[in-house]
RNA sequence: GGCGCCAUAGCCAAGUGGUAAGGCAGAGGUCUGCAAAACCUCUAUUCCCCAGUUCAAAUCUGGGUGGCGCCUCCA
């Protein structure tokens, strides 16, 4: 398997620390609000990877954390006037409801930063201790001058970050880079006590301790957003590998982002939208087939449009998987013919197709092309007088496939409902009869109770719409 | 100023040296009492432009043009 490693810039082929196992570590949310379709892209991406990585019998353990205190934290639960934590625990529950939505499973751990203070703080101490910090004032810094290869991860190298100039000036840092490891407590800010006084962590450091404390001191994926490359991963590389002196992370997985107009949804531009409120329009697992149709690492325009594109790709999936269903009682019960053989190689070959384009630095785009193409090859070779034993092959190979990515996985509407084949009953007897008036009646009043019919050559089929 | 990404049909989107996947929309057709739905077929001599390398380029190289991101909280 090939994954695209942003330290490398190429495409190398994944090798774990330990063999059949992956350790991964995802950035996850700070939770002052309900995250938007931006912030979804991630968890849906790395999410795929992971049950991926399952598919293909690795035994994972993957960790996401909540930022549950910063200064967006402080300055939201001051605004609502609410404590920190409540407004914490508040969106917590909130991602929960939308990550499981999206199909996106939890992750082994969620650890979150104020319960992994005591661990930032030894390992903040431990950075001190060997001359990568200093204190100031309260404030811990990282002292990035310590470092001669500071910058390897996203290309930058310190003279030109200075040259910039877009970096706070007049305060205690020693070199422009540095950054903050501990914040001394601002009046009415939640603190901790610390060696330096009362305080709270910075941002990047939280991430360092957890994967440091949960996978170990060299993890194997490290993932996230392209604007998280700098300066938080690569603070996040200066941190562990300056306190355990060895490699931090051997995969980093940056994905692009969503735009709106071409711009990059974010919630300082205002131009968002939350997976919430988009959910009240369209199905959480069309917003997670749509993410799945384009490459994880392009950007993608977000709008109604792209959504609605999406849900009528995912819907013909589903009348695939109502077909055949339907034919699985109506074809025949017997061996597979010579023909036959040659189409189930046909979908053999594209679900290999299927696993070459997952393999490939999962490319969800080409592994939906290959399901599409088995929808065609069913719906084209496959009829009534077909073999029984090849549609549940088939049914199977798909639903498989299906659940690789987590797409397609409601239920068959065409459950038994004893008063709608009652009337269908009735709507045929009145065909029958040829009293068409009776019969469009009752379609109407089926329609009226959300129940479509189709009057196929196979006989009516209904589904709710 | 530094670092990096992108440009393929009406829309979305794979393909990174061997002669343009897939989806949506659209058009035609099958089925049907009618309808709806579903399904099938068709739809880019060509991949932003110019030059070069090669038997062969959407793919590689150089130069343009246009768009975007990071360097400040951001997925």
């Amino acid at each position: 398997m090939k994954l695209y490693n942003t330290l490398t810039r190429e495409k190398e082929e994944f090798v774990p620390v330990n063999e059949g196992e992956v350790k991964m570590y995802s950035c996850g949310p700070t939770v002052y609000n309900y995250f938007h379709i931006g912030n979804a892209r991630p968890f849906i991406i790395f999410d795929t990877l992971r049950k991926y990585f399952e598919y293909k019998g690795y035994k994972v353990k993957f960790v996401q954390n909540f930022t549950d205190i910063d200064d967006k934290m402080i300055e939201n639960a001051n605004g609502q006037g609410i404590d920190v934590k409540k407004l914490a625990d508040k969106f917590i529950n909130e991602y929960f409801t939308d990550a499981e939505g999206l199909g996106i499973e939890a992750a082994d751990v969620h650890p979150k930063a104020t319960e992994t203070i005591g661990d930032i703080i030894r390992f903040v101490k431990k950075l001190v201790e060997k001359g990568f910090a200093y204190e100031a004032s309260g404030d811990v810094y990282f002292n990035t001058s310590k470092l001669d290869r500071y910058g390897k991860l996203s290309g930058q190298n310190l003279e030109e970050l200075e040259a910039g100039a877009r970096v706070d000036v007049g305060e205690k840092k020693k070199n422009p880079a540095d950054f903050t490891l501990w914040k001394a407590q601002k009046p009415g800010e939640p603190a901790w006590d610390s060696p330096w006084g009362k305080g709270r962590p910075g941002w990047h450091i939280e991430c360092s301790v957890m994967a440091n404390k949960y996978l170990g001191e060299t993890i194997d994926i490290h993932s996230g957003g392209q604007d998280l490359i700098f300066p938080h991963h690569e603070n996040e590389i200066a941190q562990s590998e300056s306190a355990n002196g060895k490699p931090f992370a051997r995969y980093w997985l940056h994905n692009g982002f969503l735009n709106v107009d071409n711009q990059k949804m974010s919630k300082s531009l205002g131009n968002f939208f939350t997976v919430r409120d988009i959910s009240k329009h369209f199905d959480y697992e069309v917003i997670r087939f749509f993410m799945l149709t384009a490459h994880y690492r392009s950007p993608i325009n977000f709008s109604s449009d792209q959504l609605q594109q999406a849900k009528n790709g995912l819907d013909r999936i589903y009348n695939f998987l109502d077909n055949l269903n339907y034919l699985k009682d109506n074809t025949q019960d017997r061996e597979f013919l010579e023909n036959e053989k040659a189409v189930l190689k046909t979908i053999g070959d594209l679900k290999n197709k299927f696993l070459a384009a997952m393999d490939d630095d999962i490319n969800t785009a080409d592994a939906v092309a290959s399901i599409f193409e088995m929808v065609r090859q069913g719906n084209t070779k496959l009829s009534g007088s077909s073999s029984k034993k090849m549609v549940i092959q088939i049914e199977k190979t798909v639903k498989e496939l299906c659940g690789v990515l987590n797409i397609a996985q409601k239920q068959s509407s065409s459950k038994l409902d004893d008063e709608v084949e009652a009337l269908i009953e009735k709507r045929q007897q009145a065909r029958k009869d040829k009293n068409y008036k009776l019969a469009d009646e009752i379609r109407d009043q089926l329609k009226s109770m959300d129940i479509e019919l189709q009057d196929t050559p196979q006989g009516v089929k209904w589904k709710k719409v």
